[in-house]
DNA sequence: AGTATTTGGCGTCAGCATAT
DNA sequence: ATATGCTGACGCCAAATACT
């Protein structure tokens, strides 16, 4: 994947990717040969310890979970040979090279694109509600006041809890973003440098939302991957025994 | 116990995709 | 054309774990 190789593991959120990466190709090779005649309901134990059930994960003659990034993959990594040469050559600078690459889809595409093809792979849902037990709606945005910038440049939270973790549903304004004035009535250079830091405060709270919301689906996309190789291992070991069985019954017999 | 390394999570930025 | 959303990458921090 491109995504993998053009970073080469040298810190822990790459190798995070990279095995991220070993787990789809996992699935799809263990998935490639499979897609009949499997059991409704399978019970799989994960590496990590944990037994699950999944439904019907492999019974349709289904393209593998990861078939959009995996046919990307096979583009790239052409592309990415010839690159080597061109870059040799000097004629493709970097920016080009993004272009060619297509980007990753996001995880909430191929887990819903999997749920429809496939019965039993949970949806990511639009708009989670509220995994951590907080109910929406109660909450209290009271975002610069207990705020300071690190020497890092990180903004920590004074307070027991982080200010992150106090949200609004997403649609609403976040409540300690007062309002400023319309941008016609916005006359002197204090007033117009005022929304632009709103603006920004803004835009950074909602990223900063987003990134969590896109980490979570993250684990979610993670977690089906894991599920569905230990399935397809599990079925690719049953179809070996069976073609063991069906060898014996039909090789002639020698005595 | 103290130190080093690993792991997991966070906020931010950049850049692409999509919606308006 | 602009705004907005999504996600990879990066740097940071804290907790967990391994090592001495």
């Amino acid at each position: 994947m491109w995504w993998h190789q053009h970073n080469l593991c040298f810190r822990h959120h790459t190798q995070e990717d990279c095995s991220l990466g070993d787990l789809e190709k996992k699935v799809s090779v263990a998935g490639s040969g499979t897609g009949r005649g499997s059991p409704a309901v399978t019970l799989v134990q994960l590496p990590s310890g944990q037994t699950v059930h999944v439904q019907g994960v492999i019974q349709t003659p289904q393209p593998s979970v990861i078939q959009s990034p995996q046919i990307q993959t096979v583009q790239v990594a052409t592309i990415a040979e010839t690159d080597e040469s061109a870059e040799a050559e000097g004629v493709i600078d970097s920016h080009k090279r993004r272009e060619i690459l297509s980007r990753r889809p996001s995880y909430r595409k191929i887990l819903n694109e999997l749920s429809s093809d496939v019965p039993g792979v949970p949806k990511i849902e639009e708009e989670k509600s509220e995994e951590e037990g907080t109910p929406p709606n109660i909450a209290t945005m009271a975002v610069p006041t207990s705020i300071y910038q690190t020497s890092t440049g990180q903004y920590t939270a004074t307070g027991d809890m982080p200010t992150y973790q106090i949200r609004t549903p997403t649609t609403a304004l976040p409540q300690g973003v007062v309002m400023a004035a319309s941008p016609g009535s916005l006359h002197s250079p204090q007033q117009l440098a005022e929304e632009a830091t709103r603006k920004r405060e803004l835009r950074l709270m909602k990223n900063r939302e987003a990134a969590k919301e896109c980490r979570r689906r993250k684990k979610e996309y993670v977690k089906c991957l894991e599920s569905r190789v230990a399935v397809l291992e599990v079925q690719n070991k049953k179809l070996i025994e069976e073609l063991e069985t069906l060898k014996d019954i039909c090789s002639p017999k020698t005595d």
